[in-house]
DNA sequence: GTCTATAAACAGATAGAC
DNA sequence: GTCTATCTGTTTATAGAC
């Protein structure tokens, strides 16, 4: 990835448009955003975007500049209204249970919201997990980009863990949290693969079967690893 | 992803090198596997990968074929020998254990030898690992890829924990399998999150670490998903 | 704000010399 | 087998008309 060139200053990149009939930077958004998802980000092109959109590639430029910044814009766009919804939920457990949370309760203040939003009628947010997904599978540059937006809730997370099970290993809860965290990404993104290792058995569209398992499965992965702590 | 031409007849391409020097055929194998591992299918140029190996990319064309076909190779070449280690781990196992398998047992058979594959001083497996979670996350073309490579081995996983769990619902051990492998798939990985998240405390390269936390964490998830069999 | 037109660079792929 | 040279189409990005 190359250098991403600082916005000069003069250029009207990132405001928004006036309040006229539809809203051409956020449909802009949401094509990048299921193009960029389905496909990464160098298997979509500008132009492409600009199809999906409805407008031409001139415009993009307009507003976002270099196709890299509108990458960041996508992925920038709903990463603040996760992070207030995750805090909210786990703020609002810990407030209900503060004597007693238990390590599901912190898990499921951790990904329910991901699930629930994934279950909205909105099909965006499920663009949104998938590109998530990809950017933390991503070596070369997801890592940084998890760590800007994403780092401050997992270590709220650690925290909560931490105080559900204060005898655990601040280490084997790191390690918890990347099995989690891909098992969590892979399942929101829906990617079509259990559908047909299991013969349509299952549906990786089915979040209801996701959630009714989920927070079970990292809970009790995560209490055997605390209660073995390894020392390697 | 456009059509895959088929090889025509009369192009040389898929034949080996005679044994003359340096293999350049294998040197394209694995400058193309570490390239496309870290950057993806689209993020990488038939040029680069000419570069790397040091070779012209007529000869990339001259082996392989289109850009596709030299992917399709690089993630062909080490599924075979993938399978082969790990239906050997899961048949010994089994054979050791023909009355008394263990889930954790299972598993560390199923994903034992990948975490014994990618601690070998050769480097390559780790990009192979890190090219197999690459496609495993890609919802366009990935499930197809996955699915056409590694299907028969997970479904020896699937049995040998039915035999293990015998009341256990098929359905459960679907979805166990899919947390199971965003978990394996990522550690693998190596993307350096765990690095950053934790400030050094973890690294994201220290299998060991891996190794004594990830069979115990999976096992115990999988034991209590199915003790629980939602019915959702 | 939005589009037309186009610049400038780069991609995948092949023909043909050696 | 391997490389030189090149064709052809596409890409990002911008300048400028409206």
């Amino acid at each position: 990835m190359a250098k991403a060139n600082g916005n000069q200053a003069g250029t009207p990149r990132g405001r928004r448009p006036k309040g006229q009939g539809p809203d051409l930077r956020e449909a802009i958004l949401n094509a990048a955003e299921g193009l960029f998802s389905r496909h990464g980000f160098y298997g979509v092109t500008v132009r492409q975007v600009a199809a999906e959109a409805g407008v031409d590639t001139a415009l993009i430029h307009y507003y976002f500049g270099a196709k890299r910044e509108l990458f960041d814009s996508v992925f920038a766009r709903r990463a603040e209204i996760l992070n207030e919804a995750r805090l909210g939920a786990m703020r609002a457990y810990q407030a209900a249970q503060p004597d007693s949370m238990t390590v599901e309760g912190v898990i499921e203040a951790f990904i329910g919201p991901l699930v629930d939003l994934s279950m909205t009628d909105d099909p965006h947010w499920k663009n949104y997990f998938r590109l998530v997904a990809l950017v933390n599978n991503t070596p070369d540059w997801g890592g940084e980009t998890m760590h800007r937006y994403f780092d401050p809730v997992v270590h709220r997370l650690i925290d909560a863990l931490k105080a559900a099970m204060p005898d655990a290993e601040i280490r084997d809860l790191y390690w918890c949290y990347q099995f989690l965290t891909g098992s969590m990404m892979l399942a929101l993104s829906e990617t079509g693969r259990i559908d047909q290792l299991s013969d349509g058995l299952c549906r990786s569209s089915d979040m209801q079967a996701v959630r009714a398992r989920l927070f079970a499965y990292c809970a009790a992965g995560i209490q055997e690893v605390v209660r073995r702590h390894p020392e390697a």
